[in-house]
DNA sequence: CAGTGGTCTAGACCACAGG
DNA sequence: CTGTGGTCTAGACCACTGG
């Protein structure tokens, strides 16, 4: 039986995941160093390095200097969520796109938005709602705090035509943010805006964005009712 | 103005952020190739490609063979959620876990779920309900079909005291899967088994797992009001 | 201290797709 | 057809950390 030659870290990638999922190694056992398997595999070190790494990203195995590799135990799978401007998303699904102003006005937020800002509390920020459409239904509806400090050229656009969602990507950059997940229930304006029933149950994604150590936006977009977020795994 | 030299890819990829973020190089640009930043950097062609690659993967590039690598226009952001298992999802808020065996029996599923498994519809499955707990207080219910031809093993589990959760990240593998956020409102049953109201508004997870070409199992999660799934951006 | 993964280098060949 | 990114190689040094 000959051992057959792997000639990119693809493919050493998909024979290691086999043996994975073969139970070849099974979870919890260290496997050959990176050296002995380029031996094994015919390539160089670094190819296998590749694999590995790549392997090991997606969770399936535990990588420690000295103490070799192991296969994870409980491997955490991870779901990565595209998150695109609401424009393409949906566009990308063959659908009609529409956006529509609700209000714009510069105001003190409520204590939960400027404390989660950071931002002093008697300090004015622009405050923007919109509804974004698929085929004139109503898909999301966007409540957003913008921080005039860090984007002062925001309060010279009326976010009549385009969306805050798309003109800030556009122009004010960020260097990291948090996102979260949740359900809520339509309130009787919500429902009212997004046309469903009071008290239906909506998805939020609530998402804050820093650039450096200042607060660009906090945005919160509640979707209609059986609205999914999908992925692979 | 000397040139500084860039050691290793991380700082060549900070090097690269930084004039992204300082609109040296503006949305749409297409910046220089791999061998002259690599002149410029004063490092081997690998390591710039090391770099480039991983702002590509986060969003910010674009790569394309011979049409070259531009800043991306829109980048897409891409939220990174770890699915762990319940039970160290709980410990590792150092909370105490807590698990209850709600009802576990044999059936034909509903059209639905037989559907999306792609099982034939007389087909049964073992169909396993359980509540986890986060210090004695209900966290997420769980709901959950059962292959028994890809995981025969699984039939002669009572899953009184492990959770189908845990015994089949560690007894049935699989090759892929999907999943979905949603929100949904609490049933009676559902109310009543989360201890919250009816009608509020729950967050839902529903995962559905592959082993080749066979369904695995498919199960959703419900998450008791105000839970929040959380990562950075 | 010694073994492991992490990374760099210089050079090479290749696959792809733009013009 | 040609320039670009994608990858491989062999060898080297380094950083971390387990024993």
């Amino acid at each position: 039986m000959n051992k057959p030659s792997f000639r990119n870290w693809q493919s050493v990638q998909t024979e290691v995941l086999r043996r994975i999922h073969a139970r070849e190694w099974e979870p919890g056992d260290l496997i050959p160093n990176e050296s002995d398997l380029a031996l094994e595999f015919g390539c160089a070190r670094t190819t296998v390095n590749r694999a590995l790494r790549a392997v090991a990203d997606s969770g399936l195995l535990d990588r420690r200097r000295k103490a070799g590799t192991r296969v994870a135990e409980q491997p955490v799978a991870k779901a990565t969520l595209a998150i695109a401007v609401i424009r393409n998303e949906i566009e990308e699904r063959g659908q009609y796109y529409g956006y529509r102003l609700i209000t714009r006005r510069e105001a003190i937020p409520p204590l939960a938005v400027s404390d989660a800002m950071k931002s002093p509390q008697n300090h004015t920020l622009l405050h923007v709602r919109a509804l974004h459409l698929a085929d004139d239904t109503p898909y999301a509806f966007e409540d957003r705090w913008i921080n005039p400090k860090v984007v002062p050229e925001g309060l010279a656009e009326s976010y009549e035509i385009v969306s805050a969602n798309e003109w800030l990507l556009k122009h004010a950059p960020y260097t990291h943010g948090e996102i979260a997940f949740s359900a809520t229930s339509a309130t009787s304006e919500e429902a009212e805006i997004l046309c469903c029933n009071e008290n239906s149950a909506l998805l939020a994604i609530d998402r804050l964005t820093w650039d450096g150590s200042s607060t660009v936006t906090k945005v919160r977009l509640l979707f209609g009712p059986r609205h999914q977020l999908r992925t692979i795994l």
